[in-house]
DNA sequence: GACTCTAACTCATCATCCTT
DNA sequence: AAGGATGATGAGTTAGAGTC
C-alpha cells in the first residue's frame, strides 16, 4: 500500500508521502471544488480503479486531509470533504495547475475535461490584478461540461453548472479555450475562425482572456 | 437497486541477485 | 559490465458483498 516513506526529515518528502501517490492529488483537486460522494468522485475520475479510490480516501482520511460525513436523512449518504488541513493544499494545487498548464499542449485523444478540472483551471489561471474593478459573469461550455465564473473586482467565484443571466456564454473545445487563455489565438481570431460560439456581450471575450491567463 | 467498498486476480515495472 | 531470472510492489479489471 502507500506506507512508502522517503526516509527524509523534509517537508516536501512528508507532503509526497501524504499526497504523492497516483490519483491522490486529483481526489484533493475535486474535493477542493465541493464535498463529494464516493460515486461522484468515481464519475469525476472515470479511469481510477475503484479499489484505488477506496484506498486513497482511506489514506487521505488517515492523514487528516479528508473527513467522512454522513448526510442527514432521508439521504443518509456518505460524503467526503476536505478538512482544514486538506483545504490548506489549495494554494499548492493551484500553483501546480499553473505550472502544469504551461506544458498542456494539445488535448490528447483519450483526455477528457471534467467540471471539477475546469473549475480548478479557471481558479488557477485567474489574474486578480487584471480583474480589478471589473464585474462580469461568464458561462463556459467545454464539450458537455458547463461551469461558470463570476468576477467581481479582483475576486473570483468559479463553480460547476450554468449561470443564468451570464454576461457572456462561451462554448468551445478544450484546446481552443486553453489557446485563448494562453494567448495562442486572439479572441477575434477565435470568433472569426468559428472556434468559439458566443452568446451575450461578445466584447467580453477579450476580457475573459485577460482575466484567465496561462503563462508559457 | 444504489452506494460503498473489498477481494482475487492479472499485468507492468523496478530492484536485486546471479551467471557469464 | 551486461544480461537474464526472480520477487516485490502498485495499478488496473472484474466480480461480488454488505448496508441502507
Amino acid at each position: 500500500m502507500t506506507n512508502r516513506a522517503y526516509g527524509q526529515f523534509c517537508g516536501i518528502a512528508r507532503a509526497l508521502e501524504m499526497v504523492g501517490e497516483r490519483w491522490a492529488l486529483l481526489i484533493v483537486r475535486d474535493l477542493l471544488v465541493s464535498p463529494k460522494r464516493y460515486t461522484d468522485l468515481r464519475n469525476g475520475l472515470p479511469k481510477i480503479p475503484t479499489n484505488i479510490l477506496a484506498a486513497r480516501l482511506r489514506e487521505l482520511e488517515r492523514n487528516g486531509l479528508v473527513g467522512r460525513r454522513v448526510l442527514p436523512r432521508p439521504s443518509g449518504a456518505v460524503v467526503y470533504e476536505l478538512t482544514e488541513h486538506g483545504y490548506a493544499l489549495e494554494d499548492v494545487v493551484l500553483a501546480l495547475g499553473r505550472w502544469g498548464a504551461e506544458s498542456l499542449g494539445e488535448p490528447r485523444p483519450d483526455e477528457i475535461v471534467t467540471a471539477d478540472s475546469l473549475v480548478m483551471a479557471l481558479r488557477s489561471a485567474f489574474e486578480p490584478e487584471a480583474a480589478a474593478g471589473a464585474r462580469a459573469g461568464f458561462e463556459l461550455r467545454v464539450d458537455e461540461v458547463v461551469v461558470h465564473a463570476w468576477v467581481d473586482d479582483g475576486m473570483l467565484l468559479a463553480a460547476e453548472g450554468t449561470l443564468p443571466g451570464a454576461d457572456l456564454a462561451i462554448e468551445g473545445g478544450p484546446g481552443v479555450v486553453k489557446a485563448l487563455m494562453a494567448g495562442e489565438i486572439t479572441p477575434d481570431g477565435a470568433v472569426e475562425a468559428g472556434l468559439v460560439k458566443l452568446a451575450g456581450n461578445e466584447r467580453l471575450l477579450a476580457r475573459f482572456a485577460e482575466f484567465f491567463r496561462i503563462h508559457g
